[in-house]
DNA sequence: ATCTATTCATAATT
DNA sequence: TAATTATGAATAGAT
């Protein structure tokens, strides 16, 4: 709802980051309000800007009672030294809080973001950094992908051996069913177990071993099938 | 915003009310987290719905933390409990510490380092910002080294145009002093000229302007040097 | 701060 | 309840 589309992502531009903060913050107190009124409920907003300002709204008169309504259950610790203790926190504090703001930095520069201070040298090192950041993910991931096929050709292995299993499992009762064929023509058992066969060796080719497990193990419903409809 | 314009005021019908709160409940806290993420605000939101069910939203992990740091900034005029105090202290670390945490994993995954927990469809997601990553770093370093080179032959081309103006004011000068030649020989002037043009010719072709301008303007260190000695 | 072209949220309707 | 849609509101970018 302006000029153009926007993404959601934390603006880079300090002063349109204000702007933008300083509109939407009066948009979003004026909605909590029309909630608050229009369907009769109760509604805290605390805004703190990232220069530590803050903004507040409470459709009751204090925020406090509300917050009082929002029960939150405390841990109560038991500390010694009341004064200084706070003095070490807040030194902790400050020294996490600076952590934080330069990974961020980094951290952002990594994500191809907020590069414009940067000198040639700097987006070199950046570029090196981030090529071999790739090859280690590709690798990683190729590593994960052999491993998978290699299983699957393994089950595969397993699978034809059992099958190869049942084949002559089923010759030898085919065999002992002779006398019985001139009475009862083709049992059914044969004909079950050589559709098994059959589809086994198709499928095994291509489609990797998840129908085949279907037919020779639990009928579990696969993932296969779900994704496919989750295309949609 | 809809088929109608509404006033302000509680709505009487029931369902309508309960239609509009959920509904406006839910464009509240989407908004609140636009403004928490594009502004790197934080934000907390308390709806108690008129039937007095809770509904809530916080840009941070919890909700503590910002009442903590809410009453905080409320009471920090004077109100100083000290214990109080120490667990406000304390909490801000904890997230900051959590934070860092977070982020801190992020970073390495993206440097390529601990990449042990990681399924392909993790993998394939980091590939794919490191990619976009170079890409970005790779034009920005591309766009900066092509505005030097356009920054050099601009100087460049200036330059040889001042040569050409003194190679124009060496031949009126030569002319005038050819009734002296006779006299004194080839005098220093015009010797001091004819170097001068020479030195300028050559190093405009191949090692750029730095050296050309110190001859014949201001000798400023240019940024070239200096960018080449930080590669260090 | 003000303006305006757009996108977005949502009231009414189905 | 859950979609759909017409319309007013919010706001991004420009001034």
């Amino acid at each position: 709802m302006g000029r153009g589309k926007i993404v959601i992502r934390r603006i880079d531009n300090l002063t349109n980051r204000q702007v933008t903060f300083s509109k939407r913050r009066k948009g979003l107190i004026k909605k909590a309000k029309e909630l608050a009124i229009l369907c009769d409920a109760e509604v805290g907003l605390v805004i703190f800007s990232s220069t530590g300002k803050l903004y507040e709204y409470s459709s009751t008169c204090n925020m406090k009672s509300l917050i009082e309504r929002y029960k939150y259950k405390e841990e109560n610790q038991q500390l010694l030294n009341p004064e200084s203790e706070v003095k070490i926190w807040q030194r902790e504090t400050e020294i996490l809080r600076q952590q934080l703001e330069n990974l961020q930095e980094n951290h952002r520069q990594l994500l191809g973001e907020q590069l414009y201070g940067l000198s040639v040298k700097d987006l070199q090192d950046l570029e090196n950094q981030l090529e071999m950041s790739l090859q280690v993910v590709r690798m990683k991931k190729e590593q994960i992908l052999t491993d998978e096929i290699q299983e699957l050709k393994r089950k595969g292995n397993l699978i034809h051996r059992e099958n190869m299993e049942l084949y002559k499992v089923n010759l030898i009762r085919q065999e002992n069913m002779q006398p019985y064929k001139k009475v009862y023509g083709t049992t059914n058992v044969v004909a079950a177990s050589r559709n098994t066969f059959v589809t086994c060796g198709i499928h095994s080719e291509e489609d990797s071993s998840v129908p085949v497990h279907l037919q020779l193990s639990q009928p579990e419903q696969h993932t296969y099938e779900t994704s496919v409809r989750r295309t949609k």
